[in-house]
DNA sequence: CAGTGGTCTAGACCACACC
DNA sequence: GTGTGGTCTAGACCACTGT
């Protein structure tokens, strides 16, 4: 017997799970047990009864139960220790789990950031787009500058290369939605990305586009996205004011 | 019949598995494909067998055989499609996905930056540590600043904040190994962590300890780590040299 | 249609933590 | 010890992709 509390099955209604939903079973048990801890049904630190109990109550498999565990340890919810037991993990790591970047934010509070198309254009590639993308040289190239602005202000200038052969982007749709959300649309499978992140000063030009004073710090990214079958779907090229912009992110498992 | 290639099975011997390890048999196979893989014997692309087969072959069962294509998917190493079939995905792409920092270059080349302990001491908290930290304000606080370099020159001002009554981090340690090298062997099991990362211009004595110009652009970060009971273990915030350094990082299934 | 991965089940044994 | 999660097995059915 626990000594500061047992463990608690609790108000887990079998209810909700719906068999015939294409929605597998695991999934839909995570859920279940992941709105319990949200709601706050579950508080920080309480034991979860064990996995056989769990699935007996909830009338599945303990394999299935162990899978809906596995995704709430995936997605931090949860820590698990043998011979010890379940335990929800507190709501302020679990908050700042929900990784938000400044443009999230603003669509929170519902600022959309918006979206000037600078130029979109399909170029024969240089040298340099012929490397990143990994085409040859000479190869037509989708070539994309936008303008993110918030609150009036401009935060950010992002430049794009991509192979042009996969898809058109037709400048309307870039200035409503993201690249990615586009791609996606389009049918591109993303398979992972690279990224680097680093400062250095602003250009005069530089400057003078984002509304900043000569010499500003910029905050910059390089990325580089690959499909599926390792060809190289898009590569970016961002520049953000540091003084009105900052990526926010969260590790698990460290 | 596959049009281009039919599926290899290939050379995968039986012979390295053994069950009366520790090591978990799914492991195992991972690590048996993954070394295949990486060896080349799997070029980009390659189909392999269905899982049945492969686990018919290498004599474990088909969850077992599930779990280590599992492992392999998350690392990015095959890429999987109900009704087609398993697909190693370009070297390329995986060797950008071992993501390395510019201190791991460093290391790599046998350039291991050096750390100077500029002050580690105990103090009272403050508002703002106690507020960073989760604690009662009045509480100990271990505090430390340490200048890292590399190749002579300095790279970095990490400044962190620990619960004193956690553990004690020796100046000699701290010089020697990473602070989070230091927790992990002191057996805290840290959960999860949020940081955010942010640019902006050095102030005077910035730029000086950096051996920058005054108003050089700094790369910053401010990162919060928990333990699996949701409280903070540390708080840190560190500026880097935007001239000399840069966050590299890879995404997987975006 | 055949072949693939995705899901689910019912059992078993083991390693580990705590008492 | 007892109880926990971790591993492994053998089999079944389904959903999707390609032909």
């Amino acid at each position: 017997m626990a000594p500061q509390q047992e463990p608690a099955s609790s108000a887990l209604h079998v209810s909700t799970l719906d068999r015939g939903s294409p929605v597998p079973l695991y999934f839909q048990v995570a859920q279940h047990l992941e709105r319990a801890i949200e709601a706050g049904a579950l508080p920080r630190g309480t034991r979860l009864s064990n996995e056989i109990e769990l699935a007996g109550e909830l009338g599945v498999s303990r394999p299935t139960m162990r899978k809906a565990m596995e995704y709430l340890v995936g997605k931090g919810l949860v820590v698990r220790q043998r011979g010890v037991g379940t335990r929800v993990v507190s709501p302020k790591v679990r908050r700042s789990l929900e990784l938000t970047s400044l443009f999230d934010d603003l669509e929170a509070i519902g600022q959309r950031p918006t979206t000037q198309v600078l130029s979109n254009t399909i170029e024969d590639a240089t040298a340099e787009m012929a490397e990143l993308l990994g085409i040859a040289k000479g190869t037509p190239v989708v070539s994309i500058a936008r303008l993110r602005s918030a609150l009036g202000q401009p935060i950010a200038c992002l430049t794009n290369y991509l192979s042009a052969s996969r898809i058109s982007l037709p400048t309307e749709a870039l200035e409503s939605q993201g690249l990615y959300q586009l791609l996606r649309r389009s049918g591109i499978q993303l398979h992972s990305a690279t990224q680097v992140i680093g400062a250095r000063s602003a250009t005069a030009a530089e400057a003078r586009m984002l509304g900043e004073g000569k010499g500003a710090a910029l905050l910059t990214m390089q990325r580089t996205a690959y499909d599926d079958h390792g060809t190289v779907v898009e590569y970016g090229n961002h520049i953000y004011s540091g003084a009105r912009y900052s990526f926010h992110m969260s590790l698990l498992s460290i």
